[in-house]
DNA sequence: ATAGCTGCAAATGCTTTGCAAGGCC
DNA sequence: GGCCTTGCAAAGCATTTGCAGCTAT
């Protein structure tokens, strides 16, 4: 598992205090390679593991750590909220049925001819969701 | 406005009764261009209108025409559903501070690139949301 | 010491549902 | 008449918030 220090220091960049439920939730989030989790997802993971966390708190803490940088939210079924470890550029397979959500690598998808912002605005990020069936 | 008769037909065609209610929320969708409306604020919309309507009978509605393939649910926003009448392949942008929808028409933006879709499955739709933010 | 966090429970906001009354065919 | 619809109010869910007690610095 990544040292302990790498997670402490990479909390008190973005100036949050590392206490103890922040800790285990970026462990949880951040030693497992890219994943994609629902705040419910996340706290019944943390119960498995044994680590005592409100449920408030890992929605606080999903939004704290979105807004430093280190997550990123995804929309894309109006009944909950998906938070995505990886904050590359990249785009999304979801498969309406299971309610899976899947990386799809940041260069496999091109999107061209944008039209220009409207006045007054500005791109602040383009998503692209690709829905997904049960094989017809 | 578009004649009594042809949203009556509209509805028939898709094995709707034509209540007071449907009929009363199909004019105020389709005949006025395209729109992007939410529950609330289609219901809005009617009381304005005077057209008494129950809230529950919007969503009831809203669900039932894109059901029959009458209207698009768009997903931008966790908090709330679009629902747009415009059904031919476009994409979007959104404005995240006043939440307004707007369509982008559907050549101009290509998404090439496309990964197949993983095994089982079968690609349903491609939606693509621009976000916007204020000018910097 | 003190500003920031956490947990609980209550509150919120959108959406859905149960069921009796009403309307279309 | 019979089945589909509607409306109301209550229920449901995911998420947010108020606030008292705890904790990192």
């Amino acid at each position: 598992m990544r040292p302990y220090s790498q997670i402490l220091d990479r909390l008190r960049a973005v100036g949050l205090r590392p206490t103890r439920q922040r800790m285990a939730l970026a462990r949880l989030l951040f030693d497992n390679g890219p994943r994609h989790v629902t705040a419910e997802n996340l706290h019944a993971e943390a119960m498995t593991e044994g680590v005592r966390v409100s449920l408030a708190t890992v929605y606080n803490t999903l939004h704290q750590f979105t807004e430093a940088g280190l997550l990123r939210e995804i929309t894309v079924d109006a009944a909950r909220s998906y938070f995505d470890t990886n904050i590359a550029e990249h785009h999304h397979f979801y498969h309406e049925k299971s309610g899976l959500l899947e990386d799809i690598a940041g260069e496999d998808v091109v999107v061209s001819d944008v039209p220009p912002a409207p006045p007054g605005t500005a791109i602040q990020r383009i998503d692209v969701v690709i829905r997904l069936t049960e094989e017809a």
